[in-house]
DNA sequence: TTGGGGGTTGTGCGCGCGCACAAAAGGATA
DNA sequence: TATCCTTTTGTGCGCGCGCACAACCCCCAA
């Protein structure tokens, strides 16, 4: 039988409102008392029994997520996370309300954290996207005392609660690595950026570095790498012109390293051309990206865990604010390398998530 | 606000006590009130509190755990998992007794099943590495009403609960597509059990065809394969004579697959000789494995997930007989691949587990 | 001696549910 | 109509904890 706050009460001689008071450091207690009945405790080795406390407590925390469009596969799956995490949490009593914005517009971003600051939510998830306005938003939460989970992009300089996401500047390294299986020993390799705010993403920036740090430590090969942003990724007529000219320019290109989930909107693009030793690195298990996988057009995908970043996004703001545990400020999520051979079971794991509330 | 019993109490013009029987399905409802109850619940969409409910519940359900020899790094991380999932359940009065059996002895595994089923637990969580002692048991469990989950070794013959672990058939598929990198166009490669029961073990048969399909599949090389069972793995001296003839026997050797989590025990006994231009797959980022791996002397680990296997088998069996929720027959766990650049990921990985339990 | 007041301690209710038991209703028989 | 039995329905307590409030103690001033 686990030990109560009765048993404590019993054995220090104290009722328990005495020992509540203690547990809660609600003062009010003699200074003997207090060191008798936490004698008590260590001795018999009380813990909280965080049902009875979570039904007695009875109140809701609110928490705000923002999510970006839904269309696109990425951001489905991490609003899919954070679902599970509300269908998780909700017996504690948390309620999580989302506010959809734009991905390409910062002053829509502007305006959504707004509304999320109007509302006055205990907590709030972000994927801080655009750097002004992300640095802006933290700065008021803290002001505010709210604490922040960032998904999906690291602001170092900023205070969140914490980030959960990948390691940026290592998943370059490690796509550079998958690029340079099977290589010639003089090359060149693509670094694509399909995205329209390439220069401003830290994340893309710190793909970049690792991408390049790997070839500058191999010195077994020759390679030369360009990198190149294309803003207009939706259009595919240009982005396909566009390439063609790319690949004349380079006939001895033997990589491309996409780095975000869009891969598949260049092989789109292409038409499902299969490019004849040109092996492509992307990111994520999109539906479309996995087409592309299966049929070969696609070498490797590198796994950012989107379910998994939603869902542990709100879990922490949950261990944080509700059961008052530390939460580590940096969590890095594994660097899955996904094949066609084994990327069936990456699919089928995000059904049942254990339990990280203790 | 959620919706209370005493909600659908109110609404339905009875009392707490006759939707109670309702929703347990305890009988002793005039048919026409039970209509009106199911009704209105479905109208309100009422969910039980789980936090209320297993307060109120307020008993134990006792799991027994067989585990190996705390030694082998590989089953200590098992172990761990269970601990985690020991910790995560305790509040929900869940109390998990663990059983040591030695890896190596079938009498000895007897042995404990038996003391096992002696304390008559409410499941069962085990990895039935022994084909015959295993089957008996699960016949037993089966007759005694015992639910058991199976983690590490599948037995399909046998009905389970649920089985927790990899797909051994692709895990194979997949190590074969691994040493096929970069690898000439004939070649031999070594698949080797370092196991005193290979035979016996369905899993590593499995992998082994796995392995032997994909070069079948792909006509691009020839490959021999040949296949070894070395069972005095714990001798060095032995295995190091062993690999030596081995080696002269077959200059080509282009690659080695070692079937389990076993790898560092081969590159131990040659004393950190780098095997030039032999690649090596092995299982598991056990910390000897891992040294290899970082030293480049094992090119390619699949991560089998101890921690997660052994943590989910506890959950699936508190999901089945607490929570009454369906569990899946199988559910595989990715099929990691980790090289030099991601492993350090999957360690820290480790440290907290979201939540199953709804 | 009485009356306050601050510091300290004890008591009791409620959270939502499970379950035992009491109460009531309906039906059959004498 | 009274009695008994069966079926159906209602009531109340307890799970362990959080928190509001009541009760108590002791010291000092009037």
């Amino acid at each position: 039988m686990r030990v109560r706050i009765k048993d404590i009460a019993e054995k220090a001689g104290v009722s328990t409102g005495t020992v509540d008071r203690v547990i809660h450091n609600r003062g009010n207690v003699a200074p003997s008392v207090k060191a008798q009945v936490e004698q008590v405790m260590n001795e018999l080795g009380y813990k909280r029994n965080l049902i009875a406390s979570t039904l007695a407590y009875n109140r809701t925390i609110r928490l705000a997520a923002l999510v970006f469009n839904e269309e696109d596969p990425y951001w489905s799956q991490i609003s899919s996370g954070i679902e599970k995490a509300r269908e998780a949490t909700l017996h504690y009593g948390v309620w999580v309300d989302t506010f959809l914005c734009d991905q390409r517009n910062p002053q829509h971003f502007a305006k959504s954290v707004q509304q999320i600051l109007d509302s006055r939510p205990d907590g709030v998830l972000v994927a801080p996207l655009f750097l002004k306005e992300g640095t802006q938003f933290l700065r008021t939460c803290g002001e505010k005392k709210i604490p922040v989970a960032l998904i999906n992009t690291q602001m170092s300089e900023a205070k969140a609660l914490c980030y959960i996401g990948q390691d940026s500047y290592q998943s370059g390294f490690v796509a550079a690595r998958l690029l340079n299986f099977g290589m010639k020993k003089r090359a060149t390799v693509l670094l694509l950026n399909l995205d329209s705010q390439a220069a401003d993403a830290q994340h893309l920036l710190d793909k970049e570095r690792g991408f390049r740090d790997y070839f500058r430590k191999d010195h077994s090969k020759s390679v030369r790498i360009i990198a190149e942003n294309f803003a207009a990724y939706d259009q595919p007529k240009a982005l396909q012109s566009w390439f063609g000219k790319f690949l004349q320019n380079h006939p001895d290109l033997a990589g491309i390293f996409v780095t975000n989930s869009r891969a598949y909107l260049l092989l789109d693009a292409l038409e499902n051309k299969t490019l004849e030793d040109i092996n492509v690195v992307g990111f994520d298990l999109v539906p479309p990206n996995l087409a592309h996988l299966k049929a070969n057009r696609i070498n490797f995908l590198i796994n950012q865990n989107p379910v998994l970043q939603g869902y542990m996004g709100i879990i922490n703001l949950v261990n944080h604010i509700l059961l008052k545990q530390k939460v580590s400020e940096v969590q890095y999520l594994p660097l899955d390398i996904v094949v066609r051979e084994n990327c069936d079971y990456y699919l089928k794991g995000n059904l049942s998530y254990p339990l990280a509330i203790y």
